[in-house]
DNA sequence: TGCCCAGATCTGTGATCACAGTTATCGTGC
DNA sequence: GCACGATAACTGTGATCACAGATCTGGGCA
């Protein structure tokens, strides 16, 4: 039942969303989409329409398909929202310590430092390997329907997030983010919870203040 | 733009959902509901593919859209994710003080003290008027995003909540929700985020105490 | 050369049909 | 009377057409 058409192009079109490789206020026509994917219109209808639900994507009042546009304000509240909820969920992931899931944490966070600490990095990678981690972490809390939730805030903000990185401003050298997330295991792996939060929080607070600070979203 | 047929069949969907209308278990098949609502199968179709994105309906393996049952493991879970993100919006709340929502606060509040006073309470007037009150609160914390987020688990948790309600129990007449409410409305007027979060969280692990007691919801 | 208005083309929405798979029902055989 | 099997009705999914409204394009006018 997960092998419809549907389901494919709605993955298909969640990986774009939040490898940034969907920039925000691109267009998404449902009649080209399902010709290049090589499906019909209802399939790719079905899709976006669930996008849409989760405000993914937007139907504009001008009966177009697109991307939401992302004003500072919004991304601000996201990020909140995102403090509040992903925190929630790393002290609990602490509590119950990860057991299983410890060493695949330790995978992803060695993948992200290897490509942050490269001359090179490859962005695709790093990226993949930072949603790796991150939802790695959230999956040890136990809740399925918080990751839900938090995938959610991933697709709205990951547009913006990941836009900026692909772009090559040299966020991923400075290795704060490294820094950040060895905080981090380490917290988990000593089951602080209150740490854990923190840690995340810095990772999340740093990411959003390197956004803000390079002034590419509109104010009004 | 919004008001497509689409949109009217999901906000039919949604009030019943929300106000416990439709039971966990309950079949909603797309053509029967069209031929209901009077619209053709597509209108449907798109609603319910929205409300399958937000899992308040599932599609089962057998080919049937229904709402889905809860385990008690899913509703203790997603009561820790309420505690944890209504907590939040709570917390909020009260920071902002909320302005020109203080008057809404306290006639939603009267109207569900009015319904639980009566002999016999009009159960649908108190929970609309118990939602109003609590989404109230939610949207003086200033973040929509994060109210989308509350509506979703509203609309997963709805259907156990309210069908018990309105089965009957007599929770209403103990009048415990009526004192956190009051507890919940003197926090936020006096702009004491931890004492608003902290009513907040009781009125929710009662309501959850309460429903976990009668033990109708399935363990394995 | 610059502006504006019509027609062509594109948009999402709604309706309808075909199809494969499930479920229910009813008749048949024991 | 009961179990079983075929068939009919029903399920969601995919495809396609019609339609109203927005957008783009190109030609004609000033």
């Amino acid at each position: 039942m997960n092998d419809t058409l549907g389901t494919q192009v709605l993955a298909h079109l969640r990986t774009q969303l939040i490898t940034g490789l969907l920039a925000p206020g691109d267009k998404l026509p449902l009649r080209p989409l399902a010709l290049q994917l090589g499906v019909s219109m209802q399939p790719v209808r079905d899709a976006v329409s669930r996008l849409v639900a989760e405000r993914a994507l937007e139907v504009t009042p001008k009966r177009s398909v697109q991307v939401p546009l992302m004003r500072l304000a919004q991304f601000k509240e996201l990020t909140t929202i995102r403090l509040g909820v992903e925190g929630f969920a790393a002290e609990h992931a602490a509590g119950h310590r990860g057991g299983a899931e410890r060493a695949a944490l330790r995978r992803h966070e060695a993948a992200f430092r290897r490509q942050s600490q490269r001359a090179a990095p490859d962005v695709d990678a790093a990226i993949v390997a930072n949603a790796n981690l991150h939802f790695a972490i959230y999956r040890a809390a136990g809740m399925p329907a918080l990751v839900g939730i938090i995938e959610g805030l991933w697709l709205r903000i990951g547009p913006v997030l990941n836009l900026d990185m692909r772009g090559g401003t040299g966020r991923l050298a400075s290795g704060v983010a490294m820094d950040c997330h060895a905080d981090l295991l380490a917290a988990i792996e000593r089951g602080d919870a209150a740490g854990a939060r923190d840690a995340l929080l810095e990772d999340i607070r740093n990411t959003a203040d390197f956004i803000e600070a390079r002034g590419v979203l509109p104010t009004d």
